[in-house]
RNA sequence: GGGCCCGUGGCCUAGUAUGGAUAAGGCGCCGGCCUUCGGAGCCGGAGAACCCGGGUUCAAAUCCCGGCGGGCCCGCCA
């Protein structure tokens, strides 16, 4: 690794100028070098002598070091800045990228450990709204860039297919004469959500009798058989298949679905709350108001005593949905004895079979010994996931293990609202999406509208093209650009949707980043030339940049494991992108003079293939052509 | 009432985890760059008391305390 080595020289020198401590950090400006240490503050403050004057007196007595990527060291007020011999540094660069191809970034990180992603967990009765492609896509990007990092990931999608939504289907078509088919051209997941459960939930509302058939259809849904658990099942299936080839289209696979209809049957909660009854974790309400209710004893957390004791089984006998999450958290961890069973579901259109649990299935896995359990599921979320981790840690589990990954949520903008047909409040600057009141935004139709919008793009450039072939790339241009939208901001920040903003292809988003790699697509295309590692002389300045922005990818992954910010990597792409689109202006390849015009094809190449990585990690797709 | 999160130019954001060198971009605005490596691009300009007040430190957008504003959570729902 370039960088490392540099790095390593640099701390060498340093010690051998008397140094213990390097403090050495990537430079914040060309200027300052490519590698910075902050050593002589921490020694100044022991001496009582000025930062400057230290790092002076260090830079002295390395002056007669051997050095092989370091060309010069510096002391600026305080500062030791390492340049490098920029002849060989850029070679070193280069050769690396290009040896490595699609491996470049990559490590064995996490070899021989086995990390557990549930993401996307849609309730099977609607489509997703663009709230759930926040989740589907920051799950597919860890799972992605946690397999580039040598991790061995199993994506697990969890449907509920058991509650109180199912029903309102359910009783729509059994009791209010929907028909099972949806009308001609509408899907029947967009038929489920936008249609039956929103009309069904609204007069249930209004009527108390529905809402008692209701309870009903919940209570035989539940008891695994008859004809309306069978109808659901049907039900659950079809709207499966809709949503999951909507996350396909967003470029998310997955290995296992979990129905909670499943876990329910294997009944592991029966082995978890035999433990928490042992080790007394547990109580039986005796009286109050919560009387014959199970609870959870939380007087010793020092946050969730202040609210009260968890109710994990109902004065029915019947088990609240912390419970059973306790309980698959436990299977996930690895810790019944209990354990699936499974069939085949499907194939990802990349290929990898999809598993579905089966009692009657035929197939076991065996997931292992589990390094980590991530779980992505929205900030409103938190309390009842501290209350799952702080039972399994009660049960002595390997709760720190368990993590939650939270996000916040996507809102919708008050135009947007508007536009909708909402009735938006006097100062409400945001509106919160809801499936139940009908009230969102589909993934299928933003894509759609991001679609056609890049199409009118793509036909403006290549006339020529077959409309196949424009929409193939439009298509391509969509998903990039809402990936990229998704996965950009904080995940403890809010999403406002605006769909004019996101209509964009402009600035910073992902057709952005996909433009550059086809510019970088054209250059190597249209030359003859050998590419070459070797510059003929001093790199230019933005030549150096973007050499330093390659040669740091390794180090930027490889603490992804243990901080899991997505955010960094897409900020890198645009970064690396921005940079490439400088040189591209300034660094004329293919009318350059021999010699150069091989180190620059070098450049190009290498760019090609980092960002190329970096896509593949952020799911973004990428087209020779657009 | 208790808890969690956010607060950076007109708007949206990066930087905050590991405190360090003139606070970095995008949108919008103003002005430039197509005799060709694709203008979905590039360059320049105007525009910021980094919410407020204390504190720690040689050094604070970043850490600590207290406010203010916004969002969320606190159900025998999931």
């Amino acid at each position: 690794m370039a960088l490392r080595k540099l790095m390593e020289e640099a701390e060498r020198l340093l010690r051998s100028a008397g140094v213990d401590e390097p403090r050495l950090e990537l430079s914040r400006d060309p200027r300052y070098g490519e590698v910075s240490s902050l050593a002589a503050f921490d020694l100044a403050k022991k001496l009582r002598r000025s930062p400057n004057e230290v790092a002076s007196e260090i830079v002295d007595r390395m002056r007669s070091e051997e050095m092989e990527f370091i060309k010069d060291v510096e002391a600026v007020r305080g500062y030791i800045n390492f340049k490098p011999d920029w002849i060989r540094y850029s070679e070193e660069i280069l050769r690396e990228i290009l040896e490595k191809g699609e491996k470049y970034g990559s490590s064995e990180m996490g070899a021989g450990k086995r990390i557990i992603i549930e993401h996307t967990s849609v309730n099977p009765n609607k489509p997703l709204h663009v709230g759930h492609a926040r989740n589907t896509c920051l799950g597919d990007s860890l799972a992605r860039i946690l397999r580039f990092i040598g991790y061995d990931v199993v994506v697990l999608n969890y449907i509920d297919d058991s509650g109180a939504q199912m029903a309102d289907l359910i009783l729509g078509f059994t009791e209010l004469g929907y028909p099972l088919d949806p009308p001609q051209g509408m899907r029947f997941d967009e038929y489920c959500g936008d249609v039956v459960y929103v009309e069904v939930s609204k007069k249930v509302e209004e009527d108390e009798r529905l809402a008692e058939k209701r309870k009903r259809i919940v209570g035989e849904i539940e008891s695994g058989r008859g004809k309306l658990y069978q109808l659901n099942r049907r039900v659950v299936e079809r709207v499966l298949r809709d949503q999951i080839k909507t996350c396909w289209r967003l470029g998310a696979t997955y290995n296992i679905l979990n129905l909670e209809s499943q876990i329910i049957s294997l009944n592991i909660w029966r082995e978890v709350f035999e433990k928490l009854k042992e080790k007394r974790l547990v109580y039986r309400a005796e009286t109050g108001e919560k009387a014959g209710c199970w609870l959870l004893d939380l007087s010793k957390h020092p946050i969730l005593s202040k609210e009260g004791d968890e109710v994990l089984v109902r004065s029915d006998g019947t088990t609240t949905y912390v419970a059973r999450d306790i309980a698959y958290a436990a299977w996930k961890l690895g810790e019944t004895s209990k354990d699936f069973k499974y069939s085949v579901w499907g194939v990802n259109p990349g290929g990898g079979e999809i598993y579905i649990t089966d009692e009657a299935g035929e197939v076991d896995l065996k997931l292992g010994e589990i390094d980590r359990v991530i779980n992505v599921i929205d900030v409103r979320q938190r309390r009842p996931q501290e209350v799952v981790k702080y039972a399994l840690k009660l049960l002595g589990l390997r709760s720190e293990k368990y993590i939650h990954y939270a996000y916040e949520v996507v809102a919708l903008s008050r135009k947007d609202a508007e536009r909708l047909g909402h009735r938006v409040e006097g100062g409400e600057k945001i509106v919160h999406m809801s499936g139940r009141r009908g009230l969102y935004i589909k993934v299928e139709e933003l894509l759609d509208m991001l679609r056609d919008r890049a199409l009118e793009e793509v036909k403006k450039r290549h006339e020529d093209w077959s409309v196949e072939r424009m929409r193939s790339v439009a298509e391509k241009i969509a998903v990039g650009a809402l990936r990229y939208a998704l996965i950009k901001p904080d995940i403890d920040k809010l999403i406002v949707l605006d769909t004019d903003e996101i209509l964009r292809l402009e600035g910073d988003t992902g057709p952005y980043l996909q433009y550059s790699y086809a510019r970088a697509c054209r250059i190597l295309e249209k030359s003859e030339d050998e590419p070459s590692t070797k510059p003929p002389a001093e790199p230019l300045e933005v030549e150096k940049k973007l050499l330093r922005r390659m040669a740091i990818l390794p180090k930027l992954l490889s603490g992804f494991d243990q901080n899991l910010l997505i955010k960094p990597i897409a900020n890198y792409a645009y970064k690396l992108a921005s940079e490439f689109n400088d040189f591209y202006e300034k660094a004329p390849v293919l009318r350059a003079q021999e010699d150069i015009k091989r180190f620059r094809l070098g450049i190009v190449m290498a760019f090609k293939i980092t960002l190329a990585n970096v896509l593949r990690l952020l799911g973004i797709p990428l087209m020779e052509e657009m």
